[in-house]
DNA sequence: TATAATTAAATTGTATACAATGTATTGGAG
DNA sequence: CTCCAATACATTGTATACAATTTAATTATA
């Protein structure tokens, strides 16, 4: 057996799948003026409400080249507001606006449309969750 | 239960998880001159030595956007050709050459090093696999 | 057979990703 | 208190991704 092969990777069909996903997203995020990485960053706010770059990249898995243009762009969309902490300057501290979490309202039903699309069992779809969560807390031990 | 919640979703694992195990082959690919997606496009050549663009689009679910800039560097590399077909000039055919022939041997030990990052047993390993699939095979229907 | 429709790549524009580096701030050792 | 290491974020450079448009070649149709 080839294992130089692609149907013999595992990598390649999480790749496509994770690709493949976003891109069911993007007509749905389209409308409420976000893209994947920033709906995802949302996310983080409409839990947390408050919180800096170092903690968001941990909880996201993105590093400050990343999130430094995307958080810009949340703050001209007037979702977010950025500003350095008065305790430790080093740190930038994200808010979400009453705009920002009043979009929550606007993607409630995203979700929905989206798994409609992904025709999973839900003990096909808890599988996957554990095994996807197994396998990114393998590689977080290094 | 929030369903726009990050930790109520599925998709965010599988984006994590697909971008970290790339970034476990990195070391790797860099040593022998490759990105990721230059990779599995070299795997697509290594079993069919020859293939256009279109074609090699629909395995790779990649577009011409992304594939033409790729090509143009692999064949800055050496290890394809890009050549006009004489039967249908549209076609831009993609041969392997020599030089990216013997790259596979390079390459030999690169997917077990990086499965051995990924603890799964070959259980697991196969239902993740199965459902990948079944997951890009619901959206490629539309 | 002219012309319209289709197709295959390439190009353009926007948005990630991430390694590596730079910069400013803070904390700690002497 | 001073200098040095560490930390947090920003910047730079390279490489995807993909939607939308353009260009060139081919096919279908009137």
């Amino acid at each position: 057996m080839d294992n130089l092969k692609l149907e013999n990777q595992l990598c390649f069909p999480l790749y496509v799948a994770s690709k493949e996903i976003v891109r069911q997203y993007t007509p749905y995020l389209n409308k409420v003026g976000l893209t994947y990485t920033q709906y995802i960053t949302m996310m983080v706010l409409w839990d947390k409400k408050e919180i800096n770059v170092k903690e968001l990249g941990n909880i996201l898995f993105l590093d400050s080249g990343t999130l430094t243009p995307l958080l810009k762009k949340l703050e001209d969309k007037g979702f977010i507001t950025r500003s350095r902490s008065n305790i430790d300057e080093r740190n930038l501290i994200i808010k979400i606006t009453n705009n920002g979490l009043s979009l929550k309202d606007k993607c409630r039903d995203i979700p929905n449309c989206v798994s409609k699309c992904v025709n999973l069992d839900k003990e096909e779809a808890v599988m996957l969750y554990n095994t996807l969560y197994k396998i990114i807390n393998c590689m977080k031990e290094d």
